[in-house]
DNA sequence: TGTTAATAAGATTATATCATCCGATTAACA
DNA sequence: TGTTAATCGGATGATATAATCTTATTAACA
């Protein structure tokens, strides 16, 4: 179920979560990326190849190819691939659905709102990939260690 | 675009609003509250018809027929509507739609997102709709308004 | 008691999102 | 230079959500 993202934009984070904690410009086939992840591969791929038309990461065809950051992590931020995918407008429509919320015709909630809906833009813009590498591979290495216990 | 509620959630949050600020107990027809609320008749009367389920509203069948309050705005919160539509998984769920997602194996941003959903939660559970009064009688007037300068 | 105007409820259609499939292209390397 | 393994990109299928339609039921009231 959706809770603050699309599902792809989920995906994408993820997986670009994941080619940051890779060594430097090492090329991971979304088959990698998957198995790891426990997301179906396509779905990675698709969303990757859409990340690659942003220049969030970068791809390579090919034997050998695979998908790889197009930039130096503490040059991404979380909110780049929000961007990137679901695009900005959860942080700026009303979290209530109506039409021509501002300060002039304010919802019931828009005071109480704003500082919540800025204080989450800060969380993701104010932090890199960088940032937070220890605890995305803290995370990573879970999931993987969850799914072999499954076995 | 759906924002943090689905489209039926944020449809019954405005609906159940717009009978807030009514005479108590004076019935309103789905087709009025569609044309003040500028929503398709149908998704009001669905979506209301769901509310009558979870007691938040009540209808009465046949002529001057329509929804009402079930209690008093003072004993509904914004929240209460959300429960019985959307859910509460919204504020449970990891945000960037990792699983188990907890104090164990938080994701990068367990720690910093707890504090601001917290926030979120207290927003939408602590006031009611007899609180929210004066603000939603401004909201929905200004929407009246804005549709006749359209004409 | 018949007409009218409303909701109730189930069925259906439309749209957006999610997920998959497949052929084309590309690059490594034997 | 042929084989292999990867992405790319277009097409398609599946599912969830949104929106509409249709018929039944109900209650006011002339």
């Amino acid at each position: 179920m959706r809770v603050f993202f699309s599902k792809k934009c989920d995906i994408g984070i993820k997986a670009v979560l994941f080619l940051s904690i890779q060594e430097k410009n090492q090329k991971i086939s979304a088959d990698t990326i998957s198995n790891e992840l426990n997301e179906p591969r396509e779905f990675i791929s698709k969303t990757l190849q859409e990340l690659t038309k942003s220049k969030i990461v970068a791809s390579r065809k090919g034997k050998d190819g695979g998908f790889y950051l197009n930039k130096e992590a503490s040059e991404i931020r979380l909110i780049d691939i929000i961007a990137a995918i679901d695009g900005l407008d959860v942080f700026k429509e009303c979290v209530l659905g109506f039409s021509g919320c501002n300060i002039e015709t304010p919802c019931p909630v828009h005071d109480t709102w704003g500082p919540i809906r800025e204080r989450a833009y800060k969380l993701f813009s104010t932090q890199t990939l960088e940032d937070l590498k220890e605890k995305t591979e803290v995370k990573i290495y879970s999931i993987k260690n969850n799914l072999r216990n499954k076995k």
